[in-house]
DNA sequence: GGTTGGTTATTTTAGACAGCATGTC
DNA sequence: CTAAAATAACCAACC
């Protein structure tokens, strides 16, 4: 059996119909497979094959027989937010079967209770794990997991809590889902799963390695080569994939390489739809959280055809440039790593214009990159339907290079996925998860024993964490959890961080300034990261309102962090000021991307350093810490947080009211001319009625 | 004295998950 | 441990 036809599929009618209406007649070669090894009749699978394969309907075919078999709820993890909406957006198609599909995740509510209404929910691993320390009836009763992207496992930040999950998924039904590995055997022996690997492609891909040195040429696997005109190899590279109709994506190291390349590239003459691109520049102009120089950048790229991409951007403005790239607007995007990992997005050429990165831990050295980042990268080559063979090049130096490179990247097979729980702050946390939804010691010790980890590093973890944790006050008697250490759980921040915030409150008294909070929170192993510059560190001590709780360490690698974190707090202070947004992207060098994240993760530390005050009684600081984390949630002083409770005010709308004597929800309702003359008729007029629902109708 | 132009030394460097409250999922 | 580009600093020639 090599490709099923859907017509004989052993599935319902309803299931053929929604196949039938995305155009599918045939299974590819990895789905058959994937239904020939027991897909349908609920085996457990360890599915492995590139990108694109046509693995989500794998997915969806496993959860819907499940669910028709009689199973209560089948849930579909993601690593990244916009997958988890990408595929909930696919699985719709199911209501026509009248299952019900529901999301979760940090960009959505926290109400669990309403989730028990969905057959399918999709969600992230990071939300299911925090889900898991609740235990909601309705997660108890889910017995179908799909673990996609599976390969985060890998990943030494996200990795620990992919494993945390597929420890307890892995008590039910499951099947992973996983770019190709060289260990699948071990890894599907140890999900008690049946490893199935595929290496087909919906597109045939090309893969060769590109060589600017005196002259440019490409050398493909297969033997071929083709010479280039010009002087650097990435341009003439591209103009060659453009001039022949296709797109190309070009990955860079950093943000302002994948920038510089994007201008060079805009000076090549490409043929383009002036009309339609105009009508995007006009929407890209529209987006409302970005930065302005951002926007004139990229509307001036776009003009040319090409545009940057990286997670400097905010969400808006990748959104606009996704979609100019799939509608063939934009020919050529540059990107750092965002792209490759996230949402779908192929072209007919990838170029991966850098195999080494640069790595903070050792000065001076530079990684090169992994195999998996390289398939990862190389696999968005290729649109199915429009291109009849994708491309992917790797950029070298010189001919020495090529070959080594050549062999590593594109003869190997990528890394094996490894275990990455083995420290302190991923192990200790997973302690504290399990500890909080199941709490005998046994059993805890007992659901250690499941992990990937090496069996007798976790002895030494469990026992050091467990012990640790008691003595920080996390357990009371056995691994039960005290108040604090349930509020950690259920906060979902790493104990390290409730023990940072737990030993700097109760050696300072409440202070009258936002610094010192802000540092400490952002100096935890959950604050954000921002770089700082050498020349930076002065600036921002001299800038500082007032102190930190904490002097500056001595140590080189701990000042790096103290200054780092004093950046953070020195931005958010502007942010909860209300600084003009452009002027604090400018002063810090940010990019509303960054903004927006920096402020996304202080206000959930800043929630949760309150509720840690309030678990441990220190109600001084956790008033500050309520007020503070009120601010920053919508970036205003005090006196507006009355009226940014309003939704569609923000701190904008907000301070134009406030100047204007509309102080309070109430006042826009007595004075709705006002609000109208402020604001426009027609978002005025949304505003008072929003406040008039607020203060419960009262008129 | 100030500007310009070229060379050398120094500096910089990817990404993105989580809580809660309301009211669309 | 396996880098490369941007930028700052420096210096000499010139108006």
């Amino acid at each position: 059996m090599n490709s099923v036809d859907v017509s004989d599929l052993p599935v319902e009618d309803g299931v053929r119909e929604v196949l039938r209406k995305r155009g599918i007649v045939t299974l590819n070669p990895v789905q058959s497979e994937a239904i020939e090894k027991g897909l349908l009749e609920g085996k457990r699978l360890l599915l492995t094959s590139p990108t694109g394969s046509g693995k989500t309907l794998i997915a969806e075919l496993g959860i819907i027989s499940h669910l028709r078999r009689g199973g209560a709820r089948a849930i579909y993890v993601t690593p990244l937010r916009a997958l988890t909406s990408e595929k909930y957006n696919t699985f719709k198609d199911w209501e026509l079967l009248n299952f019900k599909v529901g999301i979760t995740s940090g960009d959505y509510d926290t109400d669990d209770a309403f989730l028990s209404r969905y057959d399918i929910v999709v969600t992230t691993y990071e939300k299911l794990d925090s889900l898991w320390r609740h235990g909601p009836k309705w997660l108890k009763e889910a017995d179908y997991f799909v673990l996609d992207e599976f390969h985060y496992l890998n990943d030494g930040k996200r990795g620990p809590v992919v494993e945390s999950v597929a420890v307890r998924a892995k008590r039910r039904n499951l099947l992973a889902l996983s770019a190709t590995i060289s260990n699948s055997r071990d890894i599907a022996s140890w999900l008690n799963a049946e490893p199935v690997t595929t290496n087909w492609r919906p597109v045939p891909l090309k893969e060769g390695i590109l060589v600017a040195d005196k002259r440019i040429a490409v050398t493909y696997s297969d033997g071929t080569s083709v010479q280039l005109k010009g002087t650097d190899g990435i341009l003439a590279y591209t103009r060659k994939v453009v001039g022949e109709g296709g797109q190309v994506l070009v990955f860079r190291n950093s943000r302002k390489m994948a920038e510089t390349t994007a201008w060079k590239i805009a000076e090549l003459e490409f043929n383009l739809k002036k009309k339609e691109i105009e009508e995007l520049a006009s929407r890209l102009e529209e987006v409302e959280d970005a930065g302005s120089s951002e926007k004139s950048d990229l509307i001036e790229l776009l003009r040319k055809g090409v545009a940057f991409h990286h997670a400097g951007l905010s969400k808006g403005l990748r959104d606009v440039i996704e979609d100019g790239f799939r509608r063939r607007l934009i020919k050529v995007i540059t990107a750092t790593p965002t792209l490759a990992a996230g949402v779908n997005l192929p072209a007919r050429a990838v170029v991966v214009g850098d195999i080494y990165r640069f790595n903070r831990k050792i000065l001076g050295y530079q990684e090169e990159i992994s195999v998996m980042e390289y398939k990862q990268m190389s696999g968005r080559a290729g649109r199915p339907g429009f291109d009849s063979e994708g491309e992917a090049v790797i950029v070298v130096r010189n001919k020495r290079d090529a070959e080594r490179v050549a062999k590593k990247y594109i003869l190997s097979p990528p890394e094996p996925l490894e275990s990455k729980l083995g420290n302190e702050s991923a192990f200790y946390s997973f302690l504290l998860g399990l500890a909080s939804e199941d709490a005998t010691e046994e059993s805890v010790r007992s659901m250690t024993n499941e992990v990937f980890l090496d069996k007798e590093i976790v002895k030494t973890y469990v026992e050091n964490g467990i012990l640790w944790l008691r003595e920080n006050g996390f357990f009371g008697e056995g691994v039960k959890l005290t108040k604090f250490g349930r509020k950690v759980a259920d906060l979902y921040i790493n104990p390290f961080t409730a023990k940072t915030i737990k030993d700097v409150l109760s050696m300072s008294g409440p202070e009258n300034c936002d610094i010192p909070y802000l540092h400490m929170l952002a100096l935890t192993p959950d604050g954000p990261l921002a770089s700082i510059g050498k020349a930076e560190e002065e600036d921002l001590l001299d800038s500082s309102p007032c102190a930190t709780f904490m002097e500056v360490p001595d140590e080189e690698e701990e000042a790096y962090q103290y200054f780092s974190a004093l950046k953070i707090a020195l931005v958010v202070h502007d942010w909860i000021e209300e600084v003009e947004e452009d002027a604090i992207l400018s002063k810090y060098g940010l990019g509303s991307g960054d903004l927006r994240s920096i402020v996304e993760t202080m206000d959930w530390l800043t929630y949760s350093g309150y509720q840690v005050s309030l678990a441990l009684d220190w109600e001084s600081h956790a008033e500050i810490m309520l007020k503070l984390n009120k601010r920053v949630s919508d970036g205003v002083k005090e006196e507006l947080l009355d009226l940014v409770r309003v939704p569609g005010v923000g701190r904008k709308r907000g301070r134009l009211l406030y100047e204007n004597g509309l102080r309070k929800p109430e006042d826009l309702i007595m004075d709705p001319g006002k609000v109208k003359s402020l604001l426009g008729d027609k978002i005025g007029e949304r505003i008072v009625k929003e406040a008039a629902r607020i203060i419960g109708g009262v008129l």
